[in-house]
DNA sequence: CTCATTTGCGCAATCGGTTTCGCAAATTTT
DNA sequence: AAAATTTGCGAAACCGATTGCGCAAATGAG
């Protein structure tokens, strides 16, 4: 590997002038010039990634902490993340955690000794002290796609699962269910909870008590929405319909459905939360709740690199809309049982129930605002931090990259 | 951020002090040792990577480059990688090149700038040129997953494609298709064109022409599948069964025939290739061949490591067996139709064919051995370099990974 | 109580770049 | 043609670690 003392003396030139020169800094004779393109062709030389970031106390590259990046749909989101870095012009280190608390830890305090210029961070409560610790150092985080509470001075986009699970419960409800299972994640995860809230308070709504209902907290895979299934319909009473928040459990849910011989959704309707690729490609088709993960990407990139840049405002959350995806797997409840049971009261298969299964609720924390069924891409304004009525654009346009100094948009208003 | 000088200053002794007992490589008196602990506990003090690396000529990280990391094979790969590192005690920096050169050439370029002490490609034939210069300017890599022609030196572990191909193609031989079409990603991709082979020597086998048969290559996704069925099915004599080299795009094909109205396996059978999760998560649930995802990661991982210890052998190619897994999707050809025409001569629907399709082919390049089928994790013998037919264990068991030397299966016959 | 070891620790070079400062030559100004 | 600028380039400090070498003190042997 030749360095750029090589070139140097290849050149007839000073080290400084090759380092200025290559890095634009420097006009140089056309006699010289020639001399350094030559020296550099000649010599195949590439400049020493670590001893540029040692001397310009940068690193190129972003991290992106996710807990399991063989679980689509983090695996997505990774993906356009990278997409969205590199058109930024930096890397992406990726660093999959598998849930293990130590391994996070570790990483993180890897990545916080100055492997990368910023990170964006996708995990559970764990390890918030290391993270903190790292913020601290002034290590530039932002949080993306899971809530993590009590975290000081961190920009983060989430999904509005407080709506997402308002509307999927709605819209058992809106069909007719009375007893809907709720079975989740880990319920520590904020995503949990607040998914959680949003099913209770449509069920209250609905005048149906969240607390006679089942409810099934486990982890993000399939195989535990198989276990799942037969242990809702354990009771003497089972429920008709099941708010699956996760499509991947919800998935693994459906296989084991049709193993034991329950049809879904005539004996057990099913909505799932995320929208992964493969909700789609099952029988029947995932009925669930779009999560908007490219914005998700795209904003939580912009913020960090805002944040690099040293132009992002105060810590904000910015809260992105989520949409249910009507699709097979949820229908009105007992069609089975109530085609003898009752008249024909719900005859339809292919159901089209309230549309906007309810004028949608508050958000979370703050404002009222919403109706997030609706397709079009409207921005909740950030409930933590300054919540100005005023017209400030919560999320900044994606300004500039960090090569193109220029921020043309977002006119300051001095 | 503290500086190891920092450290040294506060505890009255010369920062190669504190360098070397943060290493281990030096005891000193309680006295220091206190003094030094709590310099190191009051300044927060944690060491610079990028000095480090720097110094000590080494990086800490290994790259991962592959073609898109949301397609969950990958995905799984990637995280079984990931896990195989982190278990040697360095990182793993990921590269999603979303199979555009353009960026593969410039992740790679970036890579060997220093950045990673080694690299795991997997990738297309694309690029070679930034691989070969990388090759050569001393970056240690290994190939995984995608074999590829003409690259020196350079270790790989790969699944036996071809096996599995012949495995594929002769079960659907072996229920009485005649008509098969073949259906798989990229044409120029090694694994298609070896996947193809087996394919072929199959239908030719089994007294049928490989090239009277529909070929539709494509790409690695989903969408492709979905839209490679109506091709399939367009002409006079449309086949009877479908050999998908990729259970991706399998999916895809699955979920439009229910679509189109054509059951599987009924009106047509599918056999996959690559067993990712979720094929036995849709319905049919998908015939298809396993590759073993989890040995490739961990037999790559261990290559890269023998290379970076400098006590890896000369250049070899690792193939690993696969594995036939009988589900529902692949069945008798026109259970259907033939059930009118003919007599019950394939009634079943749950088929239980020859279930070792055929003694298994010789390997592709060289010595015979296989039976593939079989579970057992056999190793097949390197074909490219010193095929000696003397024991010489093909994969050099690892002697030394850096952190934990144990490794104690597979006991050396010596 | 010497002499030979070992042990504990500091000095300074090194890794491969970047960057400040400043000199000398080339160019422009008067 | 002399003075004032500008331009091209080199010397050296620096980023934050590691590491070879060497010295002094502590330890052991005789």
């Amino acid at each position: 590997m030749a360095t750029i003392q090589d070139v140097a003396k290849a050149a007839g030139v000073a080290a400084s002038t090759v380092s200025r020169y290559l890095n634009g800094q420097l006009r140089v004779t056309p006699a010289t010039e020639a001399r350094l393109l030559d020296a550099v062709a000649a010599l195949g030389y590439v400049p020493n990634a670590q001893a540029k970031n040692l001397a310009r106390g940068r690193s190129g590259a972003i991290g992106f902490v996710v807990p399991d990046i063989s679980n689509p749909y983090f695996g997505t989101i990774a993906d356009h993340v990278v997409e969205a870095v590199e058109r930024r012009g930096l890397m992406v280190l990726l660093c999959s955690t598998r849930s293990q608390a130590v391994k996070e830890a570790s990483y993180i305090d890897l990545l916080a000794s100055g492997a990368i210029d910023g990170m964006l961070y996708l995990g559970s409560f764990r390890s918030n002290v290391r993270l903190v610790a790292a913020i601290h150092g002034g290590l530039p985080v932002v949080v993306v796609d899971e809530p993590i509470a009590g975290l000081p001075d961190v920009h983060s986009v989430v999904m509005d699962d407080y709506a997402g699970g308002y509307q999927a419960a709605s819209y058992l409800v809106a069909l007719g269910h009375r007893r809907i299972a709720f079975v989740s994640g880990p319920a520590e995860l904020g995503s949990v909870t607040e998914r959680r809230r949003g099913y209770c308070d449509a069920l209250v709504k609905g005048g149906i008590d969240p607390e006679a209902q089942l409810s099934l907290p486990g982890h993000f895979t399939e195989q535990f929405g198989a276990s799942a299934l037969p242990r809702l319909l354990a009771g003497p009473e089972p429920p008709t319909a099941a708010f699956v928040a996760s499509d991947y459990i919800a998935l693994g849910m459906l296989s084991a459905a049709e193993t034991h011989g329950i049809r879904v959704p005539e004996d057990l309707s099913v909505v799932g939360f995320d929208d992964i690729r493969f909700s789609q490609y099952v029988r029947p088709r995932l009925t669930t709740i779009r999560s908007p993960v490219e914005r998700l990407a795209q904003i939580g990139v912009d913020m960090l690199f805002d944040r690099l840049a040293g132009t992002a405002g105060p810590a904000r959350t910015e809260v992105l809309p989520v949409e249910l995806i009507v699709r097979e797997s949820a229908g009105p409840p007992g069609a089975a049982a109530a085609r003898a049971a009752r008249t024909g009261t719900a005859p339809a298969h292919s159901p089209a129930p309230p549309d906007s299964p309810a004028p949608a609720p508050p958000r979370s924390p703050a404002p009222a605002s919403a109706h997030s069924a609706a397709p079009a891409p409207r921005r909740s304004p950030a409930p933590a931090s300054a919540h100005s009525p005023a017209p400030a654009p919560p999320h900044s346009p994606a300004p500039a990259p960090p090569h193109s100094p220029v921020r043309p948009k977002e006119s300051e208003v001095t």
